[in-house]
DNA sequence: CAGGATTCGTTGGTCGCGCCAACGGTTCGG
DNA sequence: CCGAACCGTTGGCGCGACCAACGAATCCTG
């Protein structure tokens, strides 16, 4: 790495990737040892921030495909973190719950977030951690959606 | 995404992330249109910055795993943008040497990098730019490289 | 109110990427 | 000279992001 090509160093696009990588692989080792995949947070704070969902706002609201949220789910409900049952006023829908369980999981996921972050953004003064998120909600929000 | 919960939007590990994804996608899919991956890129770049290099050497500078080099030098090789001969100075060693075509390859790929940078960072004025790329810049050096 | 279009959950599959284990062949160090 | 270290290669695993297709349910519109 400290042998990369300047021409790689000097790219934007490069480096969200590298910086992409070191956030993935700290929070992928983290989840990891608690048992869990990046996914699950995802869907656990979708679930959490918009109360009860179909599995097709979940997809929508979070990015993840429709048919990698059926797994998902299927891993969630097993561990009891989540509750899958049709919606009674759709039948075409699966109204995924929250469990006391779950949100507690949730806590958990989020407390290990907290903790890689502060290891990713380590080198970074408070302020400038303030800018860079910044930057990036305005990049992320650019390109929707 | 609109729609993604608050939590998640004002976390720097996940906007790192889906600042991720979205540069990901855009190189994905230009380099898809030219028939290349973005491996073909860093280990072009890698050679042409380094010159003449032993895998090995490709694989510790690029960060890609020595089985997975592997695999792109030989869809370079067969591309006739590199060749791979035996190191003379050390049985153990291949030597990767760019051709011509493949520096023209490389020079081609640069472009289109530079197409999916300008899209990427569209939102951002020039100063932001290079302030989003010191930032990630820092935080890429010191997990190392 | 009937029939086509749309939505939803689900299954099954593809591809890229990152990683790890193991092997035989080569070179280096003691 | 022999073991340690290095190198290329094969094969495999798991996650992440996709896409196609299907039956079931609901909707829209004529």
């Amino acid at each position: 790495m400290s042998t990369a090509p300047d021409r790689l160093r000097t790219k934007a696009s490069w480096l969200v990737n590298q910086a992409a990588t070191v956030a993935h692989r700290l929070a992928v080792d983290e989840f990891a040892r608690s048992g869990a995949r990046r996914y699950h947070y995802g869907i656990l704070a979708a679930i959490d921030e918009n109360g009860p969902s179909s599995q097709a706002t979940l997809s929508r609201c979070t990015g993840i495909d429709r048919s990698d949220v059926v797994a998902v789910i299927n891993e969630l409900a097993d561990a009891g973190y989540v509750e899958r049952a049709p919606d009674p006023a759709d039948g075409r829908r699966n109204l995924i719950t929250l469990t006391d369980t779950g949100t507690r999981r949730l806590g958990h996921l989020e407390a290990l977030v907290s903790e890689t972050q502060d290891v990713f953004l380590a080198p970074l003064e408070p302020a400038e951690r303030e800018q860079l998120t910044r930057l990036l909600a305005r990049v992320v929000e650019h390109h929707h959606g």
